[in-house]
DNA sequence: ATGCGAATGATAATCGTTCTCATTTGCAAT
DNA sequence: ATTGCAAATGAGAACGATTATCATTCGCAT
């Protein structure tokens, strides 16, 4: 879907590493990737790029708006690229599985919080943890199969 | 109002060091510090502690329920002596000035957001990010004093 | 006062990320 | 198709926050 037009419209020059890592980005299943599983999966594809490199492209594409960078527990940052709709996240704490959602009414609250504060709201960070109780998540307590 | 009892209460010999960290949080003016601050605020106020100790000790409280850590923008965590009210944070982009605040409705739809999503909750960090205008903050733009 | 396991603190190590700098690349002008 | 050059790349060094190591010191029960 991108187009080496995409990045020249941000001001960045098409280049063969950039244009892998944003080739990446939209092709791969899981949205939310750390730069370090942008570099192996690149690598794994038979690709050659240096860490440095997919770490400044990231930077460069969050500047220029194609992608978004989140902290969530755990040291490393994760990117997934932008997709226009604002969302917030909620995160298995067993297994990093991630769901997105947006509630108006949250939104809404956190201006009016800042209002009441005397703040002007720039941004947010709302992220929740929990149990994804998926059967494959590994905090699933595994039911004792009957014995005899 | 801290004791060497709460320190033996939660498990944790009471020492000198630990003493120290402790009256720090409860005496000092801005309840959320960085480790590195509690450091030199300790090491001003002439007491002699390693840093390697207060990050233990903080490590070592926050286990304990007596201290939590936040994660803001900016690297380094925050930790602020536990008083048993759950709140959130919004925090000025320019000066660092942190208010908090408690929305009950905001905390019963993240609730029955996870549970749409089928997940169970267990944690969330919520931190908004805005302009605090006040008068000392640098990010206020100064009125042009007229001239002539 | 003694003894011993836990705690301390100087320092090294770690981890994610950014910086440095010699080499390569994109691309516009020939 | 060449050339020229600024910008981009990538290997590795550097960085900042935090944790681990380990010889020395401390808290506290005897
Ligand atoms: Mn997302
Ligand atoms: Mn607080
Ligand atoms: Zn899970
Ligand atoms: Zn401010």
């Amino acid at each position: 879907m991108h187009q080496p037009k995409h990045l020249q419209n941000a001001g960045l020059k098409s280049t063969l590493p950039r244009l892998k890592v944003l080739e990446l980005l939209e092709n791969v299943e899981d949205r939310h990737l750390t730069a370090e599983a942008i570099y192996r999966k690149l690598l794994e594809a038979g690709e050659e790029i240096g860490l440095a490199t997919v770490y400044r492209a990231l930077t460069q594409f969050e500047a220029a708006g194609l992608v978004t960078r989140h902290h969530f527990e755990g040291g490393q940052a994760v990117f997934e690229l932008e997709r226009g709709l604002h969302h917030d996240h909620i995160v298995c704490v067993h297994c990093g599985r991630v769901e997105e959602f947006y509630d108006k009414v949250i939104e809404k609250r956190q201006q009016s919080i800042a209002e009441k504060h005397g703040y002007t709201l720039r941004d947010h960070n709302m992220t929740l943890y929990g149990e994804c109780n998926g059967p494959d998540c590994p905090g699933q307590k595994k039911k004792g199969t009957a014995v005899g």
